[in-house]
Parts: structure tokens; sequence; C-alpha cells
DNA sequence: TTAATATATGAACATCTGTTCACATGTTAA
DNA sequence: TTAACATGTGAACAGATGTTCATATATTAA
């Protein structure tokens, strides 16, 4: 028998494959915290300060200088990453040092760079 | 001296700093392009249909009923995704049956989440 | 042809989000 | 202490974004 689902209304999903996939997917947590991550590296603004963070450590000052914006700006991006743990703040002073919190998050940066200039961008050569 | 910039009225940034670091850095068009992939990536809704179809090749219906949402909600992200390069369709009858377009954005997916669970989450042992 | 199925899409709407503005806190220099 | 500096944060505002609703197109069944 067809299965009736209750969000669809007329129409008619693959016969058992809802469940298959079901099975093997991972828990939707997981799947949500992982968008979660994204969604905070979906903003050119944090990708830009972590990108610079993991050139040196600098202060708030410094990046409202290099990426041109406010301070203020600056300020309320970096709570967001400090928040998600992905940078750490010390006090030197009456300025706040920012540094990468861990390398996780340079390296998901750098896997995804490589991955996106591989194919389709700049490199118009390629063996396949 | 100093360097006064436009955009700080009151602040002093550390001498020499922005300029190092600004030469470092890779393009902001590169950043942005990086930013506007893991844009994509940082909702629920998107990052499993991407997972369901990394586990097999779906309809919307079949979509529509994984995720408990309409076939609308479903084709409007689908739409993104589309646009984005990150699945493809393919027409099969009256059905459109959906696929991953490259193995790249599972690669980065798989990369996120292997770092985002190698610690802070539900592994409490580790050797550092 | 007619009806049902499967998907696509524009418009409206509500929500989320990033920036600006104003102000507060804390530190250093005079 | 007083003034300038460096950062943090709440409120307001504007722009971006996802879902719903209605509708359109296209395919299959009757």
């Amino acid at each position: 028998m067809t299965k009736k689902s209750e969000c669809c209304n007329t129409h008619n999903p693959t016969l058992g494959t809802v469940e298959f996939v079901q099975e093997k997917m991972c828990p939707g947590e997981t799947l949500g915290d992982l968008a979660a991550t994204f969604k905070i590296l979906g903003e050119p603004v944090r990708i830009k300060i972590l990108h610079a963070l993991s050139i040196r450590n600098l202060c708030v000052c410094d990046l409202s200088e290099l990426l041109g914006m406010s301070h203020s700006a600056i300020s309320h991006q970096l709570r967001i990453l400090r928040t998600s743990r992905m940078v750490r703040a010390e006090k030197a002073g009456r300025r706040a040092i920012y540094s990468l919190n861990d390398k996780h998050v340079e390296i998901i940066m750098q896997t995804a760079l490589a991955h996106m200039l591989e194919d389709g961008c700049e490199i118009p050569q390629g063996d396949r």
C-alpha cells in the first residue's frame, strides 16, 4: 500500500525509500549543530576575521582598521565568534587580543577553500 | 607616526600590523565566495537535504516526506542548491530525481563533522 | 479529454540578522 | 582626578531569508 503521509496531501513518495534513508541518516541534532557551525562561517565579515586571526593575533582596533568597519560592528561579530568558541580574547592593558580558539575552524576553512578552487572558478584547464 | 585611519575616529591600530596581515590575506573576493558556500550550508534543511542525497538520490516528494516539510519549501531550497551547483536534477517521468553534483560538498561536510565531534561534545575522553 | 500527480515559482508575510547609534565600563596618560 | 583610549553591549532599524499560499506547467492514468 502506498503510504499516506501527513505532510504530503497528494504525493506518493517512492516506496520504502524514505525508511531506507532515514535509518542511515545522522541524528537531526548532529546535522543541526553542523548547520549552526556553517551558519557562523557563512558571513563574509566573520570569515575575514577568522582568516586574519589565522595569520596573526589581533585586537579589535586592528580588525576594525583591516576590514574597514566600525569597532562596534567588529565587536558584535567577535562576540558571536566567542560564544561559539571559535575565538578567544585575552586582555592586554586596555586592549583585547583575539586569537583562534582551536585549529578546527582553520582546517575546515582550508578544506573548503581547496575544494572550491579545485574546479569551476579560475582554473579552466584540468584532467577531467 | 601613528596612522590615522578613516574608519577609526579615536583608535590607534597596532603599528604595522594591519599592513603585515593585509599582505598575507587571501583576496576579499575569495573569502566572500567561501562565506557564500558556508552560508548555503548554514541552513539545517539544506544540510539535511545534502546529507540525505549523499545516501541515495531522491525526488522532491521523498525529501518532503523525509524531512516533514511541504513540497514547496523543499523545492525552494532545492532551487538554491541547484543554483549554487551543489545538486542537480534529472527528470524521470513526472519526477525530478535529485543528486549531489560533486563530491566536494560531501567532503567538506564530513571534514566539519569530524572536527566538530572530535572534542567538546559527546566524547569526554581524549589524549590531550 | 479529463483528472490526478509531481514539481516549480512569484508574491506576501513573518522572522532572523547585521549594522548603527548611544552609552557604559575599564584602562592609561597627563 | 581628568581626559583620552579601547572595548562591550542594548536598542532600534533596515535588509536578508525561509515558509506558506496560490498558481502554473508538465506528465501519467482513466
